[in-house]
DNA sequence: ACAGTATATAACCTCATGGTAATATAGTTG
DNA sequence: CAACTATATTACCATGAGGTTATATACTGT
């Protein structure tokens, strides 16, 4: 079991719309530099980059450069499934069904 | 799909080490009051207090009083599967396995 | 109604965060 | 190397969160 301090790290780089759009967009396309970003959240390119920071930070996402791009990454694919697990868990009330633990 | 801000808010309200120390207590224990928390977490009664209503807001326990005492509960239990899904996450690294969607 | 217990709220401080506008850095191209 | 593009960083401000101590509220038992 990971520490409390890591997880509620992890959470708290989740809890910002903008920050969980970007983690959506990732988990939908491997890999998305900066610039295509921008325009698909709609917020200003040092909120981009300081977004990406926090979630590089968390260890949720990770860089690398290509050219003048920089091309981020979900590194921790299981938040994409933590959000498709809360959508169920706010409709229906079970979800993320692990019988085990 | 339940909307960015209220997942952004569920997860606010899981990104602190007491939060989360007091969801994975009541994820344990179908209900517990107030003082019994408190030493448990080993934080201040209005610090305590506090972090449960943060809970409250966003939906992922609810209160019932029992004379003196305030009963809490999860009624979001899918989030210590997500605490449960975030372990494993870290370690190897898939988790939540759910083929649909 | 009074004293006591359990919980919540308020007042206050400090520090972190989100936001904007301006600037720095790093790579590319002519 | 100068001009350009993509990204990161800085300075600055406003707001919000976490913490402490003090106080209010609500219920209980006498």
């Amino acid at each position: 079991m990971i520490d409390l301090e890591r997880k509620a790290k992890v959470f708290k780089a989740l809890a910002h719309p903008t920050r969980l759009q970007i983690v959506l967009l990732l988990a939908a396309a491997e890999e998305k530099c900066v610039c295509e970003i921008i325009p698909l959240v709609g917020a200003s390119q040092p909120m981009v980059s300081r977004h990406l920071a926090v979630l590089r930070e968390a260890g949720i996402v990770a860089s690398r450069k290509k050219g003048l791009e920089v091309h981020y990454r979900l590194t921790l694919p299981c938040v994409a499934k933590l959000l498709d697990c809360l959508d169920h868990a706010c409709t229906r009330d079970s979800c993320c069904a692990r019988e085990e633990l």
